[in-house]
DNA sequence: TGCAAAATAGAACGACCGTTCTATTTTGCA
DNA sequence: TGCAAAATAGAACGGTCGTTCTATTTTGCA
């Protein structure tokens, strides 16, 4: 035990210190250099397909150099599980909660969602590779996937108390039913256009969830405030 | 090109010559046990994560006299997914298919596909994992795995035209849509259940099929042999 | 029962893996 | 501008992988 690192544990953090000087010390510049082809390639061939040879040779630099920037290759993985995370937040959550809270916010999170997965058909979703690659394993990787997937699901959720809030879907909508079954629309989507490479799955993802909407909307005229 | 292979390439496909009298020779017999081995270990941990090594430990047997059975890691790949296939259409697909057309039979097939992924919750499946692992490479492992998939499909298709014919479906149930739709809610129950580890993932799989079928679902009641 | 063929073992191969160690270059603050 | 610290390179390690080759054992039909 007590294995004797070189590297030292700093983990800065400093990302943008003052947001107009400079925003990366080189190091940090690298390194997130690094972290977005790894992204590239886990997107395609999976976390567990992350290998630092093949990473060195993209970003042109050593093994070792790649190396000493995560420090154990399960590090790498989560960085690369966090940078996903962050992205997906500014692409998909943050510009959702723009929408007005009900039906309209419900939407915007699926629509953007739907982007995301359509864009990815060509890449991959590392939150779906992912979680077949570590669903009987346990580990900081794992947890990382699991609880940013848990996140986005509990968004969902509070959107959906929220249209029943807004008298906008009615009282029997179960958040977790709701949730669960656009989830599948997803990766149905995400398993026929990227795997079967069928045609269609886009509009067919849309209708159902057009379809779930009919079935929990609230049949009185929603108070006042909807545009 | 023109690789030299010692092993010939006979592939008897004796599959049991006459079924009375000897039904396997010793080396089908051991060959099948590798398979079993392989489809458990692939079930867990994927197609990808198979290795020769490890099977042999399992099996206790050589690495070379396992290889010898397949000739290329890719061959037992593929005798996988095809056993895979074999149980599939033997657990779910054959027993379906004594409920009568219609809603019965459509019926019959998703509890069976239900009650099999539940079932897998703890092992995998590889028509999920197999997708994740092979959806942006080509070659023969792919093709058997999307062709299983694809038949099964077809299956689905014809099950929801034929409950269209014994007017237990209205006619606008596009059988593409209620299929995307169902294998949505089996791709869920899966992510959910066996990454997720949230509890009641099966009852809303149920649910949200029940509520498929109500939508669709013709309301004159069908003429008369319905039991 | 004998004997060719099939099945299996065992060792070795080249390739790639993550990681460690040491040496060198580059960075960025005093 | 100088100098400690950070970043990077390069070689080497032990390990696992699929595969090949050769030798031996086992099988099953004549």
């Amino acid at each position: 035990m007590s294995t004797r690192r070189r590297t030292p544990p700093v983990h800065l953090e400093v990302l943008a210190p003052e947001p107009g000087k400079r925003a990366l010390l080189k190091g940090q510049q690298t390194k997130a250099a690094i972290v977005d082809a790894a992204l590239g390639l886990a997107s395609q061939i999976g976390l567990e397909g992350l290998s630092i040879g093949a990473l060195a040779e993209i970003t042109g630099m050593s093994k070792s150099g790649v190396f000493a920037h995560f420090g154990s290759r399960e590090e790498l993985q989560i960085s690369v599980v966090r940078e996903y995370h962050e992205r997906f937040e500014r692409e998909v959550f943050y510009p959702a909660m723009q929408a007005q809270r009900g039906i309209p916010r419900l939407q915007a999170m699926f629509d953007n969602w739907m982007v995301q997965t359509s864009n990815e058909i060509d890449s991959g979703c590392i939150y779906i590779s992912g979680a077949v690659e570590f669903d009987d394993r346990s580990g900081p990787v794992r947890d990382a996937l699991a609880s940013s997937v848990a996140s986005w699901q509990a968004a969902l959720h509070r959107a959906v108390e929220q249209a029943q809030e807004e008298k906008h879907l009615v009282r029997e909508a179960d958040p977790l039913q709701l949730a669960f079954e656009i989830h599948g629309l997803i990766l149905a989507l995400h398993y026929e256009a990227r795997f079967l490479k069928l045609p269609g799955a886009t509009d067919r993802a849309r209708q159902g969830f057009t379809r779930i909407l009919e079935r929990y909307r609230a049949q009185t005229e929603p108070s006042a405030g909807q545009r």
